[in-house]
DNA sequence: CGGGACAACGTTTTT
DNA sequence: CGTTGTCCCG
């Protein structure tokens, strides 16, 4: 099976389609490789087991892989590729497009959740979803836990339950780490213990409405297709045909579940290479097990290992910081990274008194730096959470310094954007209990009762979305009903082109943005946006799965409207800064209590993850690192002043690290 | 039954 | 402090 990758690659050109249709070699991988990234490009066939330190050029690794196997005859399409971000991805095809010729855009791949998309929308029947499914991300899923928390709350008199997050929280560290719900609640929620059983018949039900609507949420795609494989052999010998090569990159990142399903995959062959840096795991908190690497060969046994330890990033004092950093890591695959670019000045720690000062400080550096001709494109600013850059992007605002956040909240995670989208499912899925409850709700004088009762009568017509206009529903008038009626008959109209479905949406939605919203105009430029984004596809459920499975950055705006050559500075988490570089790196917030965070201080693992995030973020940096932290901060949570800087940072030598004072007032 | 008013809670990271 | 859940009035 080939997926489709119109959808997967939707924004790949070609870049020259004169490249070498005879497939004569072009490359001197002896030239542009060291000996190590040599043998991992022509290992020639069975597990590969790659260990690639920060910064040693992993990804030309595989770029240069994917290459050397096209030219060497490998039916592009029979190369599955399957990273951590869409973004990766692209980025890896793109590069190797350029190396050989356009034959590498025919790869197969994606993230394990858009791949898992592709083949169970291929084979959905045999998992009990006849009529196809749709993809319910987080705060659906919330929605949906808090439909049934209702029914027990409101029928038992019992102490509270935990909330609809922290349920879908227990749920899903269940599916990743493979253990059964009571266990996660022993291990990380023992305070609700005593109520474990009804906790038990939620997730129960849960499990049971998801198939009832035709549901999969994030976990269910990866389980599915986990199902999918071990119990239908002819399938996955079908899927082992297709794909002789599998690529896995950032295996470091994987849980069981994905593991589990990449043997699966790997048929009697088993050509797969896996490339990662168990120093640089950091997604433990959902389910990823850097244990995955270090057991990787005893699930396949004659696995070729190769480390890449040569760091071509970053400069030497640089790495000498981070190398001491990771020193300290209590379980890891001894490595340690050098690099022959000499010369560079040490890294800094600065305090400033407060949050404003440590913004001041940045962007008063940050316009130093461009004054010096670094490219504001070529700076980051890392943090742990995203609302650790609130105080730093007004400053940035202030002084017109543009730039561009990535990781925390989703353009399509706000109220008005799902609101807008669920008019849009509704016609494609209309067992969508969920959209149908959101959009209902939205009407006057409609609430639960009501809206279960339209539901109902929706679901018996048994035709689809269409069954609102027909159906006899007991409905105020004063609460517009006729106007969605309306609009409902609008979006049946096959023949109205994507842009157009838009349109009446928004339409029909306009009066009730600005009765719930006093910041409807901002808003409203939100929903313009998504229009904008809408175009690009051509039938809608590409769109809709693409909104969940691979959502749009919510300050990404620019990107739209033209201006995407303009130099931005790169705000981002450091999760979504994984595998990036770039001239200069600073990393704030690197106060003890918040990185690490408060929260990760008493269980040694979490802050084990603490100390690889620093580390992830420190190794980004090619010539400068700044780190800075405030000095003197108040925390809410744990009522007390923090005043020290990272403990990761606290106990490093004065000649690996530079530590400055900055008063913004002298 | 809907909706508004009030109280309690807990606080990251991503697909 | 903003979100989430509950309670009670109309």
């Amino acid at each position: 099976m080939a997926m489709d990758q119109k959808s997967l690659f939707p924004d790949i050109t070609p870049a020259r389609d004169d490249g070498n249709p005879t497939g004569t070699q072009t490359i001197d991988y002896d030239k542009v490789l060291n000996p190590a990234q040599l043998a991992a490009v022509t290992h020639d066939a069975g597990p590969l087991l790659v260990i690639a330190g920060a910064g040693s050029g992993k990804t030309r690794t595989l770029t240069y892989r994917v290459a050397r196997l096209v030219e060497n005859g490998v039916e592009p399409k029979s190369i599955l590729l399957l990273s951590f971000t869409r973004k990766a991805s692209q980025e890896m095809l793109k590069r190797a497009g350029v190396l050989l010729d356009h034959r590498c855009y025919q790869v197969s791949g994606g993230t394990f959740h858009s791949f898992a998309n592709a083949v169970l929308k291929r084979y959905a029947a045999k998992i009990g979803f006849e009529k196809g499914f749709s993809i319910i991300d987080r705060s659906d899923a919330e929605d949906l836990i808090a439909m049934i928390r209702k029914e027990f709350s409101r029928a038992q008199d019992e102490r509270k339950l935990p909330r609809k997050s922290t349920l879908a929280n227990i749920f899903s560290r269940s599916i990743n780490k493979a253990m059964p719900i009571e266990e996660v609640i022993y291990d990380d929620y023992p305070h609700f213990e005593f109520q474990m059983e009804t906790i038990a018949r939620i997730w129960h039900l849960y499990q049971q409405r998801k198939r009832e609507h035709y549901f999969c949420d994030y976990d269910d795609l990866l389980v599915n297709l986990h199902r999918l494989l071990s119990e239908n052999e002819d399938i996955r010998q079908r899927l082992t045909t297709s794909y002789r090569h599998i690529l896995v990159d950032e295996y470091q990142d994987t849980n069981l579940i994905q593991a589990d399903i990449i043997s699966l995959l790997s048929g009697p062959q088993k050509n797969v290479m896996v490339v990662g840096d168990d120093s640089q795991s950091i997604y433990a908190f959902r389910g990823a097990n850097f244990k995955n690497i270090i057991t990787f060969p005893d699930r396949f046994p004659g696995t070729r290992i190769i480390k890449l330890e040569e760091n071509y990033r970053s400069l030497q004092p640089i790495l000498d910081l981070t190398n001491t950093i990771i020193d300290e890591a209590a379980d890891k695959y001894s490595k340690r990274l050098f690099t022959q670019r000499g010369g560079g000045v040490l890294p800094t720690l600065v305090a400033g008194i407060n949050e404003n000062a440590q913004s001041r400080y940045v962007t008063n550096e940050i316009m130093r730096l461009v004054g010096q001709g670094v490219a504001l494109q070529d700076i980051a600013v890392l943090f742990r959470a995203s609302f650790h850059a609130f105080d730093l992007e007004l400053e940035l605002t202030r002084k017109s310094i543009p730039f561009i956040k990535f990781g925390g909240f989703k353009f399509t995670e706000s109220a008005h954007i799902k609101d807008v989208i669920a008019h849009l499912k509704v016609t494609r899925a209309p067992k969508d209990k969920i959209s149908w409850f959101r959009i209902l709700l939205l009407l006057k004088k409609v609430g639960p009762k009501t809206a279960q009762n339209i539901y109902n009568a929706i679901d018996e017509q048994g035709m689809g979305a269409a069954g609102l206009l027909t159906a006899d529903l007991k409905v105020n008038t004063a609460s517009g009903i006729d106007r969605l009626k309306e609009l409902v008959a609008t979006l049946q109209d096959e023949t109205a082109s994507i842009q157009q479905k838009g349109e009446s949406v928004l339409q029909y939605y306009l009066p009730i943005l600005q009765q719930r919203y006093d910041d409807h105009p901002r808003r409203l430029k939100d929903l313009q946006q998504l229009l904008a984004i809408m175009e690009r596809y051509e039938n809608l459920d590409g769109f809709l799965s693409d909104m969940v499975l691979e959502p749009p950055n919510s300050s990404a705006d620019g990107q739209l409207t033209g201006d995407a050559q303009t130099s931005r500075l790169n705000l981002s988490t450091i999760h979504s800064a994984k595998g990036l570089e770039w001239h200069t790196v600073f990393i704030i917030w690197a106060l003890d209590g918040r990185f690490p965070s408060h929260h990760a201080i008493d269980s040694p693992d979490a802050l084990e993850e603490e100390r690889r995030l620093i580390y992830v973020a420190a190794t980004r940096a090619r010539e400068n690192l700044i780190i800075t932290y405030p000095s003197q901060v108040y925390d809410r949570a744990t009522q007390t002043v923090l005043y020290r800087p990272s403990r990761f940072l606290e106990g490093i030598a004065d000649d690996m690290l530079d530590r400055i004072y900055f008063n913004p007032m002298a």
